[in-house]
DNA sequence: GAATTAAATCAACACCTGTTGACTTAGCCG
DNA sequence: CGGCTAAGTCAACAGGTGTTGATTTAATTC
C-alpha cells in the first residue's frame, strides 16, 4: 500500500496500473457482476470515469486483468508429462512462491466470474487457448484431451472448494502440508494413468 | 411448456411453483447477480411483484430453490464407503435417471452463484451441513475430512468444467460413455485410497 | 512566463435493479 | 345476486449501474 494522498503525480501508466491492480484484487474476491466500477476506482484512489476512458469499459478492464496481465507462457511451464502431477500439486498448496501464487490467483479470478455472461466468454476462450490447448498437446496420445480435462477439473475443484466455498481442512499443521501435497500429487498422477 | 394464455386459473400454490421452476432454470444457467427478477417473472408468465410477495425477495427465492427444493436425504444416499466412487461417477456422466440429473443440477446452481455475496452464504451453509457433513461421517477415520473434501472437489471441478466453462470432450461416442464412467470411478476411488 | 497538451475531475445521462403500496379483478360462500 | 377474501396487476419508488461530454487542473515546451 502506498500513500497516495501526499502527492499524486500525473502518470497515465501508473494510474492505469493502479486501476488494474485494484481490479485484480476485487475480481479475486467477488464475481464480475458483483464488483462495481466505483468500488475499483475507490480502491485505486481514482475517479470512476478514468476506467471507461483507459480500458474502454468494464469488459475491457476484465479482459486486461485476465488476459494481458500474465506472461504468455504462464501456463506452459511444465515440459514433461512426468512433471505434471508435482506441478499441479504445488499449485494448489499455498506457499511463498510469488509466481505460483499469482498463477493460482488467475484461476480463482476465472472461477469467480465464469458464470457471468460477458466475462464468461472471455474466460472460456482463455481456458481453451492458453490452458487446455497446451496441456493436451503436452500430454499427447489418444486420450490426451480427456486427461487434460480431468487434470484441470481437479485443479479447479480444489480452487472452488477452498476459496469460493471457503472449505478448509485440507492442511492444518506444518508437516500436514507436505503430506497433503503428496496426496494431491498422487491424485493428479491417478488422473493421468487410471 | 404449457399454454397459459388461454386460461389462467387463480392458484397461489401453482404460480408459486411456476416461479420456483422458472427460477431454477435461470439459476441453472446464470449467476445469482446476473439473473433479474423480471427475467424469472417473464419466464413464469407472472408479474414481478409476486416474487417479492411470495418469497419475500430475491434472496428468499434463491433459498427456496437451493434448500427447500430437495428432499432432505438427497445427498445421503450412499450407505457404504465402497459405493462412493461408483455413486459419484454416475453423478457426473449424463444419463436419463431423472433424480440423479436433478441432483447434479443442484450442484451446478450452487457452483454458479457461489461467488455472490448474498447467495454464497446460503450455499456455504448448505454445502457444509448437507453435503460435506454426511460425507465425512460416512467415510470416517482420521482423514475423513480431507477425503470428503477431495471427493467433492473432483465432483465440483468436473461440474465447473463441463457446464460453466463449456468444455466437452469427456465422452463422445456411445461406448465411450461407459469407459469414461469407469475412469471417473477409478479417479474417485484414488481420492479415497491414495 | 505564456501556450499547449495530456491527465484528472465533475456532473449528468439513460437504464436497470429489487421492492412496496394502492388498485383491480376473479372466485367462492351465503 | 351481493359481499368478501384472496390473487393478480399496475405504477412508481429510491438506489445503483456503466458510460460520456464538458470542464478544470497539472506538467511540459517554446
Amino acid at each position: 500500500m502506498e500513500r497516495e494522498t501526499v502527492i499524486k503525480k500525473r502518470d497515465a501508466v501508473a494510474t492505469r496500473a493502479a486501476i488494474r491492480a485494484a481490479a485484480h484484487q476485487r475480481f479475486l474476491r467477488e464475481s464480475y457482476d458483483s464488483v462495481g466500477l466505483r468500488d475499483i476506482a475507490g480502491d485505486a484512489g481514482v475517479d470512476v470515469a478514468l476506467i471507461s476512458r483507459y480500458f474502454g469499459g468494464k469488459e475491457g478492464l476484465f479482459r486486461a486483468v485476465v488476459v494481458d496481465e500474465k506472461d504468455p507462457d504462464l501456463f506452459r511451464e511444465p515440459k514433461t508429462v512426468a512433471e505434471l502431477p508435482g506441478f499441479f500439486a504445488q499449485l494448489v498448496v499455498e506457499d511463498e512462491d510469488e509466481e505460483r501464487q499469482h498463477r493460482m490467483e488467475m484461476f480463482i479470478i476465472m472461477l469467480r466470474s465464469a458464470s457471468s455472461a460477458k466475462a464468461g466468454e472471455i474466460i472460456r476462450d482463455f481456458v481453451h487457448r492458453d490452458v487446455l490447448g497446451p496441456l493436451t498437446e503436452l500430454i499427447g496420445g489418444d486420450e490426451s484431451e480427456l486427461r487434460a480435462n480431468m487434470l484441470l477439473a481437479i485443479l479447479m475443484g480444489i480452487g472452488v472448494l477452498r476459496t469460493i466455498m471457503m472449505v478448509d481442512g485440507f492442511a492444518g499443521s506444518e508437516e500436514e502440508v507436505a503430506e497433503c501435497t503428496e496426496r494431491f500429487r498422487c491424485l493428479f498422477a491417478a488422473a493421468l494413468t487410471c
